[in-house]
DNA sequence: TGTAAGTCGACTGTTTACAGTCTGTTCTAG
DNA sequence: CTAGAACAGACTGTAAACAGTCGACTTACA
């Protein structure tokens, strides 16, 4: 766990909290921090080398994100996810990608929102043979994409509050099932049916992804 | 705005900060503190009796259930809510009670939460009467139930965090055009649409509840 | 020996005080 | 009248400290 000081020696810019809020958001969706782990403040604050409360307005984010999970007396320790709570989880994540991709479906001048998303699969498919890691990332850079370029900023925050969980569902679920999930085509496809504006397409055609990929994951 | 230490000396039971959570939760969501209102930590930890300590970590979580936005430096202010962001926030918000109503609708054995529900409606019915606030307050309770019901954590966590911002919304858009969307012949359609088990019909009448009760917002 | 009471240590909740930094404002010297 | 210094207000981050609580361990007693 050593690792978890050093991203806070780099980039000056963003507040410590930010930089902390980062640094274990990383160590928990990358599992170096694992699931049901328990927390203690003065271990991590020292770790991170930031004072207790700045850690616990960091701690305070992430167990709203879902990533923590509060015991008694307020300890806190890495969310563990069964199955039915991935499932959950991208439940509501096809609510909200449907809702991006019907938005998306309705925008009149919508080409150039499908270039950007085309392009997030070029990078995704310039990706293939590269690490786990940078797969899903680009993966999830997707779908931010796809709520982003629907203009709707609440949309955009659910997604992003769900980003935390979905991580971990890939990693709990492994990441070598979590990398099945994203093949080109399947998202070169939710492109297209946006591009045909048929919004009940493209909403069939994400809960479809959805579903699978979830089924994939808790298989 | 005195009425803040208030809730502060009441039920004794959360921590300091859940006490100062709700307590800014409610004096944003009431209008006591007007949306564009610049918030200094020091007055707010005196007025709260509280220390900035724990002030920021209540802070912090305002901040990210939209109910706050961060200026320059880090300076906060009351979100100030326009048109179009009611509209999104309420195109989110029917997006996720969507899918509690379709998943309700394959609930095999539902009479049970179509009695819950009932139930909460017959409150509204009982608060017709009642203040705008108590009016306003049944309806987030169906509607909180609704996502209760279907046991998906994650989506009643989402719901919740919304919640916040879609009470803004009926404050900003005003609370007499927000109780019209409270009629209780509405909701009973919603749950008779869950009780029929035909997802797509409840679906598509929590999309139209939702349209309406945003159309008549930003009116 | 078994158990009940007492002790100790580990943590969290919370407060206070303080240093550093940024910014806008005000006052003064030229 | 204006450039620049001095200042006040506000936020970020830190350090140290204390109370309360709960579990674990120890001890004393029946």
């Amino acid at each position: 766990m050593a690792g978890l000081t050093a991203p806070l020696l780099g980039l000056q810019k963003k507040s410590l909290r930010e930089q902390a809020l980062s640094a274990l958001r990383t160590a928990i969706t990358s599992g170096e921090l694992a699931p049901g782990r328990h927390l203690v403040e003065t271990e991590l604050s020292e770790m991170l080398q930031i004072s207790r409360g700045t850690l616990r307005e960091a701690l305070r984010q992430l167990e709203q994100e879902g990533l923590l999970s509060a015991g008694p007396r307020g300890r806190l320790s890495v969310r563990h996810l069964d199955e039915k709570e991935i499932r959950d989880i991208f439940a509501v994540r096809a609510a909200l990608e449907s809702l991006a991709a019907r938005t998306l479906c309705e925008l009149p001048d919508r080409a150039h929102a499908i270039e950007s998303l085309h392009k997030t699969i070029d990078v995704m498919e310039a990706a293939q043979d590269a690490s786990l890691e940078e797969r899903i990332e680009s993966d999830m850079e997707f779908h931010r994409t796809l709520c982003r370029l629907t203009g709707n900023e609440t949309l955009l925050h659910s997604w992003q509050s769900l980003e935390g969980s979905i991580r971990m569902s890939i990693m709990f679920g492994g990441l070598e099932k979590g990398v099945k999930n994203m093949s080109v085509d399947r998202h070169r496809e939710i492109v297209s049916a946006i591009e045909t504006g048929d919004a009940s397409l493209a909403r069939t055609t994400i809960r479809a992804h959805m579903d699978s990929a979830a089924a994939n994951l808790v298989a």
